[in-house]
DNA sequence: TACTGATATCGACGGCCGTCAATCTACCAG
DNA sequence: CTGGTAGATTGACGGCCGTCGATATCAGTA
């Protein structure tokens, strides 16, 4: 909206400049990085697009297609969570999970986007 | 060139659909994984970002920046190169860096762009 | 209140990763 | 050839991460 905002408007909770622009301050390489490390395994990669390809999904359904057990997936979830990638939200028994997109989308700029 | 020819295309080497597509395979997610770990880290990020803001850099000319000893900077320009993420080009004494901007696209692209 | 089922947490094991000192290799100057 | 310098490689150490069995928590149901 206003004029004085930029890129990093857009970057949900990521404060990051662009890689391909100056050269990262340690913190924000940090914090990054974090992102990054948890975007940065199969399983979770595999998780995060079987989130994506639906409104929601709940765990119930993440552990047959990844073959993992329940602890595991759990770790998995909480993980991509504490990125702030995926948003849990629980419903009577079970867990719903949905991507926020625009935090992917932050990541994608500070990629250079 | 050819109308033939989708997003996939501009993914210089990557061969992974975006993630908020369809459920990502687990070889197309191991593969994505591997590039994302190359970059989750912290020191690599801000080499990675070091070596953008020049057309070239020279080994030489990181290790000050970045506060780490001459292994571990070799170790990272190596993790990165391998990754596809940087270039390294022998001149005389020196080794000169540069970034492949396209394999950066790759990236986001395979991140939902 | 008990009982069942869905998730989260804990504890432990094995393996991978970042780091650096020491060493090796390659290149240039003299 | 010899010396000096830039960079790569090796080996070792410490710590973090993915995984799972066991257990705890928590919501609905009878």
């Amino acid at each position: 909206m206003s004029g004085t905002l930029d890129v990093q408007e857009a970057v949900a909770g990521l404060c990051c400049p662009p890689v391909t622009g100056a050269p990262l301050s340690g913190e924000a390489a940090a914090e990054l990085a974090r992102v990054l490390a948890a975007l940065a395994d199969p399983v979770r990669l595999r998780l995060l697009s079987l989130v994506a390809s639906r409104a929601e999904i709940c765990s119930c359904n993440l552990e047959g297609p990844l073959g993992k057990s329940q602890p595991t997936i759990s770790h998995h979830t909480k993980v991509l969570a504490d990125a702030g990638l995926i948003i849990g939200e629980r419903r009577g028994r079970w867990t719903w999970w949905r991507v926020d997109a625009g935090r992917l989308a932050a990541v994608r700029e500070a990629l250079g986007g």
